[in-house]
DNA sequence: CACTATTGTGAGCAATTATTCGGTTCTCCC
DNA sequence: GGGAGAACCGAATAATTGCTCACAATAGTG
């Protein structure tokens, strides 16, 4: 975090209360102008507006445009590895299906809160080397984990691991996005459910 | 095509061939620009300078910008739906996996060419109402011939063909851009294994 | 050749938008 | 209360860029 890209890091620590919350809310502001109107006609005077400050104000918290969806982004990521820890803690002592479900649990409430927002990080986030370097991060963890599991689980039954933990990471991950940004939020369980199917007939004999 | 939207439709039709050429170096110029530059930073004059033809002759082909690259994904599309026609009729008698195989083979081909447009496409380009519909149209189509098959051929499985049908046609698109985009083409192989291993199993019994 | 239709040109317009900066208002603390 | 720093303001700027239009060149036709 404090080693971030100075292009994206903010531009100076709130010493007030009031300055905390013009952070929070040009956040918020930010959050909900870009899930409404995508991250090109986004504006920053908008996001100002919505946050009911001024645009000058916006730019002594944020160098750039760019810094705020970067923050809302790492923050993102910071939410959605936070639950695969706290899912996986509670659910690691069970069967491998159980584990492949609490994985794509995780994804899928991470995503559930803010479809549209989410689509806009995922689509047109401007891509900074330290962003996809977390993204990266976080995603070789989990692949690592998994493909460690994948070792040592009994019911396991893959030769190429390593492979296969990738695949089965970018899958759940890819998926989920869509299926949540898809219209028809009514099927989401059983599309869980599928998924889970596949993914543990996969990786389990028989 | 012929009724296609009046922002996207082409400004007139070519009477001579230098005209037809235009066009065409047009679009490969963009091409070009958009898998370099992005989208938003692929502008119409450094298409035109790429193109050595004047801004004003480019504008005389497209309407607008968006117009260029939909005629670009466009024709992917149709590049698309093409090798999934020819690589199923070819693979048709022969068992899941064989067919499941087609499809994947399709997918990976289709997008071998140029992985930097590709992103563009899939990632910054406007969604207009007609290109979504297109696409869906393509997606559906090959969800129901695959339910069908699910439902029919001797070594299915699945008692929820829908949801089943539509978890592999997503996960074969998603993955295989996500796998054609990322920086390792050597083990594009083991990938596709793995992939038609993963729904071979999901689909058919033990 | 003369006339028309088609194609090509590129300087510049119009509009948008990220960002700055000179100045005001508020908070804190002595 | 008063002084200093922190926070806030918003009109103006600078730069970009999609796109037009008045004109020039070329191709087809009788």
């Amino acid at each position: 975090m404090t080693t971030g890209d100075r292009r994206l890091r903010a531009r100076k620590q709130p010493r007030q209360l009031r300055a905390e919350r013009t952070r929070e809310r040009i956040l918020s502001a930010a959050a909900h102008v870009f899930a409404e109107h995508g991250y090109a006609a986004g504006t920053t005077n908008r996001i100002a507006e919505r946050a009911r400050i001024s645009i000058g104000s916006l730019y002594q918290y944020y160098p750039n445009k760019d810094a705020i969806l970067a923050e809302l982004v790492s923050r993102h990521l910071e939410v959605g590895a936070a639950a695969v820890q706290r899912t996986l803690s509670e659910e690691l002592p069970g069967s491998l299906e159980g584990i492949l479900r609490g994985f794509v649990r995780a994804a899928i409430e991470n995503h559930l809160d803010d479809p549209q927002l989410l689509r806009v990080i995922a689509e047109e986030a401007p891509r900074s080397q330290e962003l996809l370097e977390r993204v990266e991060g976080f995603e070789r963890e989990r692949t690592e984990f998994l493909q460690n599991l994948l070792e040592h689980h009994p019911e396991s039954r893959v030769a190429d691991t390593a492979t296969a933990a990738r695949l089965v990471v970018t899958t759940i991950e890819l998926v989920v996005h869509k299926m949540i940004a898809a219209p028809d939020p009514a099927d989401v369980d059983s599309f869980e459910n599928e998924m889970v199917d596949m993914l543990t007939r996969y990786l389990t004999a028989g």
